[in-house]
DNA sequence: TATCTTCGTGGAAGCGCTTCCACGATTTCT
DNA sequence: AGAAATCGTGGAAGCGCTTCCACGAAGATA
């Protein structure tokens, strides 16, 4: 039903090696062939079959990205650079939402097989070990983005030491008894925060207490979302009583936070005052929220994936590298450093003279 | 560098016909001759090249979404839907996301390809004309989500109904003076929920006055984002002396009302006491900020465009369908109908026992 | 003028698969 | 028993392109 380069070439009367050579802008054909071609391919409309071209060219200019949950804004807006920059190299970039564990596996064969993507990206899951060999094997390019193998370039999230310094921040502030409301010891980040936060209350002399790391079990999703952010606040809430109550929490992100601090309010908990926060990532939201985060440079995180990506497809041979970023404080108003006394009734108060970057 | 059907033949000791039977169960293939046929497959770790696959059956099991501003969270939770059906039904999702409109243009070319894509999805945007005539020579299944052709299937959200009734909202709370934050008139539905502002005050025998249109010119963008919901907010404010002030504003999307709810609360003006608002789209985090909106059923939009392009790929001589949707008003606090007391000071409150909901 | 380059071109081979046709072996029917 | 239908199989053809090699014509060199 097509119109091929046959038909062109017929009705050019020339053959279809120049044909191709004038799709293709290959130098070696005369301007006045070039343009009798391409009168022709104009007045057919023709289109080129990509698959044809990609099996010839053993070239896919496509490449997959493995993503979980990734209606999640921290991915979201990794995304949105991946997907800026490949526009700009010219790739198609075929999603892959991954919403249960096998369905990671099956992307990843799905990009396995032979000629399907250029490259693969794979997002903030552990690679399984069978795959380290089957990419190997098969030589396809993979960039790991916020996890890591030491046989594939990464790009990191120093998830620990940003935790540490989150937390730091809160003892910094005078805070003793900090707790932890964490996703799913699952995931890679979920670990290295927790181990951040550890080393931040150690290094303070602060006994670190299993039962004030809350988690909440809610659905079988990673636990980086709102619900699972409010019933964990509901139940550090609950629990704490006594004497030495917790005045502070560290979350192990923004969308926790953002349903932590539904919980809070509903259950008549101030924020910072009665309960001072630090959360992680500094999604757009985090703003309007006026959460006190760690930022993640995700827009950049995303580029610079398919920069390493290109990279890699190009020079096979590299050896892997690593690019680590580590997460920037910014402090607005849960943690309670600034504005205490106005901060969480004006909520959405100016920012732009109270947010301390840098 | 691949290992080929051939090789599986070879090493199996059958022929090439009988390797492809095998591969994509066939059922003329004797059980014996299968088993063999497999174990060579599993011992060679055979991948099928995607690509000749799809050359010589002519499917592709994949389509094509072309989306403007992706990270816009209307857009992500329609995404989301579309890509859980996706998976479901075994296609690849290429993800295009368009930031300027010259980007659709190439998009829906490069989708046009000969066997590129099995069928395309178009979001909100204008289809242009000439596209419109080579979709239809090329015959490649089409459809339009929140945008409109006759000559295409269409999902439809009644924009103009929906905006009909968000200010019939406010009007029926007694409001007589009421203003609209609308995006870029260059798309359909910013023009289409002015239509529906513009009847609802007609109904009510209240005259429309266009210097109570507020649209923010910042940026390339369409308008619908935090920024540009923010400056029309400061303008809106700016403008609002004198006899009649505006006490009440229908604003395009959930989006700007974020962003217009920052701008109110630096300026010092309390929502609802001193300005309601109502907008639209109820994403996830309207929820979260207690916007009163019309909802639209983003996932099951997504689930269903990508439904009624499979079956236009399954039968493409269908008479295009339209399929409505009619947002529904969620009632929260911003438009002061509800708690209007203690309404936005406590804007992380319950919300369960106040959400009027149907 | 004879030889060597260069340039533009045609078209065969090949990318890795699916599909169809042909064919022998078996089974079923009359 | 022979004829007819069925089954499992091999492999050629073809999907639409890229690429490479070969070749003639024209220009450059001696």
């Amino acid at each position: 039903m097509g119109v091929t380069i046959y038909d062109l070439a017929r009705e050019a009367g020339v053959g279809i090696g120049t044909v191709s050579r004038c799709l293709n802008n290959h130098p070696s054909v005369s301007a006045e062939t070039r343009a009798r071609v391409m009168a022709v391919v104009k007045r057919l409309s023709y289109q080129p079959h990509a698959y044809a071209q990609r099996l010839a060219s053993r070239k896919t200019n496509t490449i997959s990205a493995i993503i979980p949950y990734f209606t999640n804004y921290f991915f979201i807006q990794v995304l949105q650079g991946v997907q800026d920059k490949a526009g700009e190299l010219g790739f198609d970039l075929i999603l892959y939402g991954v919403n249960h564990p096998a369905q990671a596996e099956y992307y990843l064969r799905r990009s396995l097989h032979r000629g399907h993507v250029d490259g693969v990206m794979f997002f903030s899951m552990k690679l399984p070990e069978t795959y380290v060999q089957k990419f190997q094997q098969i030589n396809l390019p993979l960039v790991l983005v916020d996890t890591f193998h030491p046989a594939f370039d990464s790009i990191r999230v120093k998830n620990m030491e940003g935790a540490t310094e989150a937390v730091r921040h809160l003892i910094g502030l005078g805070h003793r008894h900090i707790a932890m409301i964490n996703a799913s010891l699952d995931t890679q980040p979920a670990r290295d925060r927790m181990e951040g936060y550890r080393l931040a209350l150690e290094e303070a002399g602060i006994r670190f207490r299993s039962d004030r790391v809350f988690i909440s079990g809610i659905g079988k999703q990673d636990g980086f979302n709102r619900e699972a952010g409010r019933a964990s606040m509901e139940e550090l809430v609950r629990m704490n009583t006594g004497g030495d109550r917790v005045t502070a929490v560290f979350i192990a992100s923004d969308v926790q936070a953002l349903g932590a601090l539904d919980a809070a309010a509903t259950l008549g908990v101030r924020v910072p005052e009665d309960l001072a926060m630090v959360s992680f990532d500094d999604i757009e939201l985090a703003q309007h929220a006026q959460l006190t985060t760690m930022r993640q440079p995700m827009h950049e995180m995303g580029t610079l994936a398919l920069e390493r990506l290109y990279a890699r497809i190009k020079d096979p041979t590299a050896p892997p590298t690593v690019v680590s970023f580590l997460p920037q404080l910014v402090i607005r108003k849960t943690c309670g450093a600034v504005g205490v006394a106005t901060a969480f009734t004006a909520t959405f108060g100016s920012e732009s003279n109270i947010e301390l970057e840098e």
